[in-house]
DNA sequence: TCTGGGGTCCTAGGACCC
DNA sequence: TCTGGGGTCCTAGGACCC
């Protein structure tokens, strides 16, 4: 059977996207922040190549930066979720079967063509993404998930591939899989790369040529996995149709540092409800909610940190219960005297709507209360996405994100809509 | 000056049952 | 002086991903 996968990745995502929408930074250093403006996320390859380092907190590269003519962005993910979906409509038009993996990357399955044709096949999802979307992306092509991403980390390094690389049926597969470190293999993190090296194997290929048994017995059945898909057998399927989350979670640090049992109390009601809105999008109850809460430990000062959880009377997606639950067990947990940077919730014990086992004590879930949730979160797809939230979210927000770069929500907004000029 | 946020899968071991 | 053995379910922790 003729098993070809393509991943097709972004470059630079995120920087990509702010550049889509101010071409005077083209050929210019771009980084992108994570909340809070804290550390690099995203770089340009012009910022790659002025040595700035993925993870690296913003004042320890700033001034290199903007010497340099750079641009630093805060993290706008509106936008990027915007511009994704564009990319992915894009893709959707060359295979009838693909996965969206994350933001910024997906697999497409592709069959039926030749070696050759493969390449160019790759060349022209590229050109086509380019001009509809202007996000620039590279496309590796092999029999198997590992060995795509493989060929992806290849046309991306390599300026003379054109961003297509195909190592299907490759005449050098033993050369190249040699040539990249074990450590840079899909499913081998630090942990398993360490290992790996103490034992002799320093190469992709060395890793292909392991016995089973040995990899199976140090890096259980997922790293076998890997092994057999080195070897061009698939193992790991194209999954078109993300399964729904076994939990949720959100959470945030703080902008600047929070004391108040109000303010945390805000900050958290405002996270119950992002999980919340997430649970219904993907038509699902919680049965466990829990919360967390934390002072920043890279800070001098009283540390504190502290998590509970709580089995839900009946599973819910309605809003104002989940954030009634979560403001009660914060109330447990929290410490009056710290200076906490993040608070979150998360929830669990997730089964599909109306499947709800109903308690005994409690009454039949109220259609009036999911026909009042599907109106709100209605209004806030269409209209952004606090237009219409609980008052116990807060309105100033002084724990809010720390965002003093960002861009302005281009494709989202009406009001920030880019204007061309004649 | 400051260090993100949100997931998945696998395994070992304890609790519990017969 | 003796106190089995085997199965299932759940949880915590470790590894990985972007």
């Amino acid at each position: 059977m003729d098993d070809t996968v393509a991943l097709v990745d972004c470059n630079s995502f995120y920087a990509s996207c702010e550049r889509v929408f101010a071409p005077d930074l083209e050929g210019r250093p771009v980084v992108v922040l994570s909340n809070n403006d804290g550390c690099v996320v995203s770089r340009s390859d012009e910022a790659k190549a002025l040595g700035i380092e993925i993870g690296v907190p913003i004042f320890k590269c700033g001034r290199l930066l903007l010497n340099s003519g750079g641009r630093i962005f805060s993290s706008n993910y509106s936008l990027y979720g915007d511009m994704s979906q564009r990319v992915m409509e894009t893709l959707s038009a060359f295979t009838p079967s693909m996965e969206v993996y994350s933001i910024d990357e997906a697999f497409l399955f592709l069959s039926g063509f030749s070696r050759t044709a493969l390449t160019d096949y790759g060349r022209k999802i590229r050109k086509t993404v380019r001009q509809w979307t202007g996000i620039p992306v590279s496309v590796g092509i092999g029999p198997t998930k590992t060995l795509a991403k493989i060929a992806n980390r290849i046309a991306k390094k390599d300026p003379r591939l054109g961003g297509s690389f195909n190592v299907r049926g490759h005449p050098r597969i033993d050369a190249i899989l040699e040539s990249v470190d074990v450590g840079d293999v899909w499913g081998v993190g630090p942990r398993y790369a360490r290992l790996l090296r103490k034992n002799g194997i320093f190469t992709a290929r060395a890793l292909r040529d392991a016995p089973d048994r040995w990899v199976r017995k140090n890096m259980t059945i997922t790293g076998l996995r890997t092994a057999t898909e080195l070897r061009g057998t698939p193992c790991i399927p194209i999954e078109e149709a993300p399964p729904p989350k076994k939990g949720v979670v959100s959470s945030r640090s703080f902008g600047s540092p929070v004391e108040s049992l109000d303010a945390v109390l805000e900050a958290l009601s405002n996270y119950a409800a992002t999980a919340a809105r997430k649970l219904r999008a993907q038509c699902s109850a919680a049965s466990v909610i829990g919360v967390f809460l934390a002072t920043d430990r890279f800070r001098p000062g009283p540390q504190y940190a502290n998590f509970i959880t709580a089995k839900l009377p009946v599973p819910t997606s309605f809003t104002p219960d989940l954030v009634r639950h979560a403001r009660a067990l914060l109330r447990v947990i929290y410490r009056p005297g710290y200076s906490y940077r993040k608070t979150g919730v998360l929830l669990d014990g997730i089964i599909p709507e109306g499947n709800a086992q109903l308690n005994l004590f409690e009454s039949a879930p109220d259609e009036r209360q999911a026909e009042l949730m599907r109106t709100v979160d209605r209004i806030n797809d269409r209209l952004g996405g606090d237009t219409v939230h609980l008052g116990a979210e807060g309105i100033r927000r002084a724990w809010g994100m720390k965002r003093l770069k960002l861009s302005p929500c281009y494709t989202t907004r009406w009001n920030e809509l880019p204007v061309v000029r004649c």
